[in-house]
DNA sequence: GCGGGAATCCGAATTGAATCCGAACAAACA
DNA sequence: TGTTTGTTCGGATTCAATTCGGATTCCCGC
């Protein structure tokens, strides 16, 4: 049973713990990240590990919840900007500032990213999904012409997906075959098509 | 250093090993997946294992393989039929199929695909990728009117990975809040507008 | 059908990582 | 200062991955 740390002391261990664990899993991936690794790179024994997790898999889910708080805090102040914007520039601001922010620090988002994506026991990436939901439901309500819309949620689930997730899958491929420039403008021109498209339709 | 198998009653061993994989894979996930586990599940003892696959990794390195195989199984026959069709029936037809083989066994892949970050971080799907990236050179030389489209690399590369991934994310949902047609339905509207913009754009 | 070498199979022993635990150390507080 | 509570430590324990030497089965020439 996992002690939650109450004095500066130990929350600064649990930072360092944290911090250790995107550093291990850079460095070694998700095999070669042992946990007196981790403690090493903390400067913290084992022992003092298990004091806050329960076991390794926890310092993982610590990591995931660092992580989407920094996405959240990227998005969210975007918002209002983004919403008036033309799609094509929504998108590529949101995924530049997504690949700058998985890539800080030498790519210790993204790496963890790459590993967790799939990982599907628990959606983990159910929040950053319904963050940009709810950025798309905004944009909507701030561009009136598209509420005419059908299935919103079907679109949005399509869209977010199939970019965020390409995105990702992109930023994690060793020598990738196109360039992130032409991936970001492929996606844009992608979902603009498909809203006018859309639109024609329906109106 | 693992011996290849030479006698039937080997080669037998070896796929009830890769069997067990992921039979172990669905019931205990990959946590849970041991090797005296799957030695047990497949009734060989762990030094057999161990005589043909150097390591557990391999293991999932061989599943991998019969899992890409099965999917080239579907898809190569599929083609020529495939590129006579619309694009949205195109996609239909090929993300049922894909589903079907997935589901297929109590979902055996589709466990298997959602863990496979996990332990292959090396470009493991790249050979569907190239898969898909050929039908779809397939399918333009059938379909000469879509020559004019600019970029086709970077087109194919959003499409598939937009696309498959967007699907294999969508069925490791517990609980997805839209459903498979609808998002196959999308799916399918979204490349077909992107086409057709793209054409309207280019022409 | 018999004998010997190769192939296969086995499971106890080894190794190393994850986890636990109790003693030592530090902080808070009276 | 003495006591209580929080924190850290690192050796001891547990359990899974892997190894190894020997037992068993197959194959083929006689």
């Amino acid at each position: 049973m996992p002690r939650t740390p109450r004095q500066p002391r130990a929350k600064a261990t649990v930072n360092a713990i944290v911090e250790a664990g995107f550093l291990s899993l850079s460095e070694h991936g998700v095999q070669g990240t042992t946990t007196r690794h981790i403690a090493d790179l903390a400067g913290v024994s084992v022992g003092s590990l298990y004091e806050y997790f329960a076991n390794k898999e926890e310092v993982f889910e610590a990591m995931h919840h660092h992580m989407v708080a920094e996405v959240v805090a990227m998005v969210e102040p975007m918002t209002p900007a983004l919403v008036k914007m033309e799609i094509r520039d929504l998108i590529k601001e949101l995924l530049f500032g997504f690949r700058d922010l998985l890539e800080k620090n030498h790519g210790r988002y993204l790496r963890y990213m790459s590993y967790a994506a799939y990982f599907a026991p628990r959606n983990h990436m159910e929040p950053i999904q319904r963050l940009l939901m709810n950025l798309l439901l905004q944009y909507v309500i701030h561009n009136p012409r598209l509420a005419r819309l059908g299935n919103l949620p079907a679109m949005g689930y399509i869209m977010i997906n199939g970019g965020v997730f390409t995105v990702l899958r992109y930023l994690s491929e060793p020598n990738p075959t196109i360039g992130f420039e032409e991936l970001v403008k492929g996606l844009g021109d992608m979902v603009a098509h498909f809203v006018e498209g859309e639109l024609r339709k329906e109106g």
